[in-house]
Parts: C-alpha cells; structure tokens; sequence
DNA sequence: ATATTGACATTTA
DNA sequence: ATAAATGCCAATA
C-alpha cells in the first residue's frame, strides 16, 4: 500500500458535514510532515465527488483544507469546492471555514 | 541518483 | 495583517 491509496483511504473516512486538514491526513498516514505530498496525491487522483457520483469512487476531496482554516486548493477551482462545502453545512466566508474547530474531523 | 513539481505548514520580516 | 523565505514530502521524469 502506497503512501497515496493511504490517502485516499483515509479522506473516503471523512464524515459528511466535516473537514479534515492536509496536516491531519498526512498525520493519520504515517507521516505528519506530508501535507504537501498530500495534496498532490488529491490532485492527481480525479476524485470526482461530482462527475463520478455514479460510481462508487466517491472520495470527498473537497472535506480537506488548509490547517489554518482556509480552504486550500482545488483541482476544478476552488468556487467549487466552497459550493460543495455549502452544501453540506459548512459555512464558508471570504475563504476562510466558520467555526472551523467545531467541523474539523480528526482521525 | 538528481531534479522538478505542487490542493502544505511555519517562521520571520 | 500580509508577504517572503524556508522546510517538507511523495511521485514522476
């Protein structure tokens, strides 16, 4: 199992209604240093929570954000992921995650 | 083995 | 508060 398809099964692991950080994810993966290795894992992977909802890919990419409470990155731009965000009761505003404490999921 | 590339994180100015 | 400078890591070429 490579570092990768740990990430990703860890970020499937996030509860709707929650977020997660790269920190975290990279933490829960052996190694709390790979935040960055992280995201490029996330970015590569078409984890279409969208266009693939069809399948049974469903990785909830748009659940990881910057540890700081700021949104981060997103491979369809980051409007996207804040809508998404929305939609499941995150409330966003000028980038930055409301009561970011309360949401954050840790493993 | 070396270099490059990012959806990162901290520290410093 | 904002920006730049470092430090970091896995995957890829």
């Amino acid at each position: 199992m490579s570092f990768s398809d740990k990430v990703l099964e860890k970020t499937k692991q996030i509860p709707k209604g929650k977020v997660t950080t790269y920190k975290l994810l990279a933490k829960a993966c052996g190694n709390s240093r790979a935040g960055r290795a992280v995201g490029n894992t996330l970015n590569k992977n078409i984890c279409s929570y969208l266009s693939n909802a069809k399948k049974n890919n469903k990785i909830p990419c748009h659940r990881v954000v910057y540890s700081d409470g700021r949104i981060g990155g997103f491979s369809k731009g980051i409007k996207r992921k804040v809508v998404l965000l929305h939609e499941e009761g995150i409330k966003v505003k000028n980038g930055r995650i409301l009561d970011f404490e309360n949401v954050l999921f840790k493993f």
